[in-house]
RNA sequence: GGCCAGGUAGCUCAGCUGGUAGCAGCGUUCGCCUGAAAAGUGAAAGGUCGCCGGUUCGAGCCCGGCCCUGGCCA
């Protein structure tokens, strides 16, 4: 019997937290602990609360969290740094005998973690240099230049998406060739169960903008200006956090405090869609109505079902 | 009641001297995605051009009437 690895993923606003710590706690009575594993990119700023919704102390029922609050709003984290301290963080309730649960909305972390998944390496120098010629050459000057290095990794890419045209030269300085789509759903670790949570697409939108409303209510803006004035501008992946990058531009005099909501709302949903495209074409995930939750002792029993 | 502006895609609008409606923004739908991922990107679907009639080979664009909206004046 393989150690079990529960994860509870869904779009924003689903009620992942508070189903992942009503499960944990649920296993807890039972006499097997449950850790939490956050699996969520922007849970890991310190002093980002209001924004991204980040559960309090008491919403966390004395369960333990890893991976919240890990890093500086200045700093930036990256997904192969997530993945390793992901997995030691499960590693570790495995040899505690504490069932992880991984839960969280970053599609793309929750991939790393779970399935095979490796990066190539990275190195700043060579980095800096292909952001420094993005900027003045353009996308399209790069990818030419990635076409006659890789023409097969070039035509599975688009020549506007600089982003994935800086790092694929990166990687191409650093092992010759690179690799342009993703890899099998195939998990890295044995007794991995996903558990999604659906909910209608007229409740989820009322339910991101009930949650926007919220983070206003709760001094959204007072949070960002106070990041601010500590470099949140300088955070290269904090800075872009929905909520923040919308309040930032309100700020700094580029819209109106009105406009900034809407746009927060706004792009929420987006990304909520988005991340539905993500888990749309994993077959492996276990979805349960977020309307209509199983009770935590049923889809446990669903869950082992599965090992 | 009079004058003015306007009624074009779900929303906000563009539309050259009348010649098959716009690669428009937002939204929607779908897709891509390997060290910034709450990021970055591609594509598609949406319109009886307020209604009726007229002029014309041909009208979103011209003429007449009507309806609706906003503003100004009484």
């Amino acid at each position: 019997m393989p150690e079990p690895t529960l994860a509870l993923l869904g779009p924003t606003a689903s009620g992942k937290s508070a189903l992942a710590v009503r499960l944990a706690v649920h296993l807890t009575t039972q006499g097997r602990s449950a850790e939490i594993v956050n699996a969520d990119s922007m849970l890991v700023y310190r002093g980002m609360d209001i924004g991204t919704a980040k559960p309090t102390l008491e919403e966390r029922g004395g369960i333990p969290h890893h991976l919240i609050d890990i890093l500086d709003i200045d700093q930036t984290a990256t997904v192969a740094d997530f993945q390793r301290l992901a997995r030691d963080a499960i590693t570790s309730c495995h040899g505690r005998g504490v069932v992880p649960i991984v839960v969280g909305g970053s599609a793309l972390y929750l991939r790393a973690i779970l399935d095979e998944f490796a990066f190539p390496g990275t190195d700043p120098a060579v980095r800096a240099e292909l952001e420094a010629e993005l900027e003045q050459l353009g996308p399209l000057a790069l990818y030419e230049r990635l076409s006659r290095l890789d023409p097969e990794a070039a035509v599975e890419m688009q020549p506007m998406n600089g982003r994935r045209v800086v790092r694929a030269l990166e990687v191409i300085a650093l092992t010759g060739s690179y690799r342009a789509t993703l890899p099998e759903h195939r998990y890295a670790l044995p007794g991995v169960v996903q558990v999604g949570l659906a909910i209608d697409r007229a409740e989820m939108d009322a339910r991101i903008q009930r949650r926007v409303d919220e983070m206003w209510a709760k001094g959204l803006i007072g949070e960002v200006a106070a990041l601010a004035e500590r470099g949140l501008r300088g955070g290269v992946t904090a800075s872009r956090a929905l909520g923040y990058r919308q309040v930032l531009a309100y700020l700094d005099g580029l819209c109106t405090e009105e406009q900034a909501r809407k746009d927060t709302a706004a792009g929420t949903r987006r990304f909520a869609r988005r991340q539905l495209g993500w888990w749309r074409r994993d077959p492996r995930i276990l979805w349960v109505d977020a309307l209509d939750l199983p009770s935590p002792t049923d889809l446990v029993e669903e869950c082992e079902a599965r090992l």
